[in-house]
DNA sequence: TGTCTTTGCGATGTATACATGTAGCTATTC
DNA sequence: GAATAGCTACATGTATACATCGCAAAGACA
């Protein structure tokens, strides 16, 4: 009750649930900043929402790597230096690469084939339409993510499905985390066209079961946010256009 | 206070702490059997902590994947099919790899490389003195940890190094897991030798900075994992040997 | 003036009380 | 006899009260 009415997809779920996006969201935005201990007087005072939920939100946050515990107890927001970025990039490949290897192993069902390619041939429509308005860039994304969840589905594995979701949880990490400086950027077409010649490489290597090939793709395709995230670096006006860019510690 | 004295490593930790260590135990052991859900008021009781603690540690063990969540609320302890531990090997291969393959591609330190070196030589020795007893069997489930754990540490990066954690948090997924029926096998001297093999070619490999091979090597490591289970599959009666044992649901 | 000590504020960790919702059982009716 | 409706009991989700621990600031003493 004690809610704003202002929050956006907060009807009808638990406090808990309520209070871990509504922090996630804080977290990204920024209202609570990076080293900061989080008081959770504070936050619930901020929220509305008692301790107890809020407890629970801090510590699937923790778990999620977005903080991290205080020696005498309590959480703080974590920061992220570049190397770590980079790391969890090459994670998120990995996974990523590991689904689709065994999707072209054991074969994917043809549902799933069939979706993922709706998701190329949409993102390539998008792509001939020229520079991308906001609505063509949410649909890009939507397209986007939801290749990429598709791909984690298709090896039919719920481990390995809940694993690639664990390595997309850092925000920078996620297909979507750099997407708006891609776009962004000068030569914005032809990344996003490479991008999206290698989701089709990737559908023909799993359709013909070619699994070595599959995640050699996926494994590029990821690290195509390296590049991003070099742009974001040397560009920092940018870094408000990628959730949770504050985050980042520009050490030597 | 009201704990019993005859918990092991219970001494100054947190109730929270001290209720997952419990809870994961009691899982494991099968106190707590697949598919029933947990009772709060119940394990508070039995554990002697009360009901906050408790939760804590449940959305812990749930984030760990040991416990699932029931829709009408609460958690349930996790069965696990066959097919989900071959995938859960598959993805701590693949971890695995990835922090060997970075190790060698960014080279590792001199200590760490002594201390694989080490763990390889301790495991060369305990195979040297023939059939094991259980001192020995500790032993070597020591150097193998740690080796594992070492590995896992040399290429410097948190982000991989939690991933990999995580990808162990599974109990048969850990380097550990099938240890005992591994051990107990009639060709335990043969399966061990082999698996040592791989420690010091994957050692070389990180040496030599040979990343495709290091990582291959852990792949296929992690495989040997395949063999046991099949071999636990094959003689039900060394089910209670692996921890967690009792979660394995034998589908068709 | 600097350092040490003490005091006080506020945080977390823990326990418990309360409300709401669900599941299972029983009784009644068709 | 079976099915449905209602009731009971117990579960979780939530809120709050309490104790302990850490940290910071202020004051006193050397």
């Amino acid at each position: 009750m004690g809610s704003l009415p202002s929050d956006p997809a907060d009807v009808s779920a638990s406090q808990t649930v309520r209070a871990q996006l509504r922090l996630r969201e804080m977290i990204l935005d920024g209202e609570l900043p990076a080293g900061e201990r989080i008081s959770e007087p504070v936050v619930a005072e901020l929220t509305g929402i008692s301790r107890t939920p809020i407890r629970s939100a801090l510590i699937r946050l923790q778990e999620e790597g977005l903080l991290e515990p205080i020696r005498s107890g309590g959480f703080r927001v974590r920061a992220f230096s570049v190397d770590e970025i980079r790391d969890a990039i090459e994670v998120r490949g990995t996974l990523e690469g590991l689904a689709a290897r065994l999707a072209a192993e054991r074969g994917a069902s043809a549902a799933n084939l069939e979706a993922l390619t709706a998701c190329v041939v949409t993102i390539d429509r998008l792509l001939e339409q020229g520079d991308p308005d906001e609505a063509r860039f949410a649909a890009y994304v939507e397209a986007n993510s939801r290749f990429h969840e598709v791909l984690a589905a298709s090896c039919e594995s719920e481990v390995v499905q809940r694993q690639v979701a664990r390595g997309n949880a850092l925000p920078f990490a996620s297909p979507n985390g750099f997407l708006r400086v891609q776009a962004a950027a000068p030569d914005a077409f032809q990344t996003l066209s490479i991008a999206n010649a290698q989701h089709r490489a990737v559908v023909d290597a799993i359709t013909r079961r070619e699994g070595a090939r599959a995640e050699a793709l996926m494994r590029e395709h990821a690290r195509i946010a390296h590049r991003n995230l070099q742009a974001t670096l040397a560009n920092p006006r940018v870094v408000d256009l990628i959730p949770g860019g504050r985050l980042i510690v520009h050490d030597g």
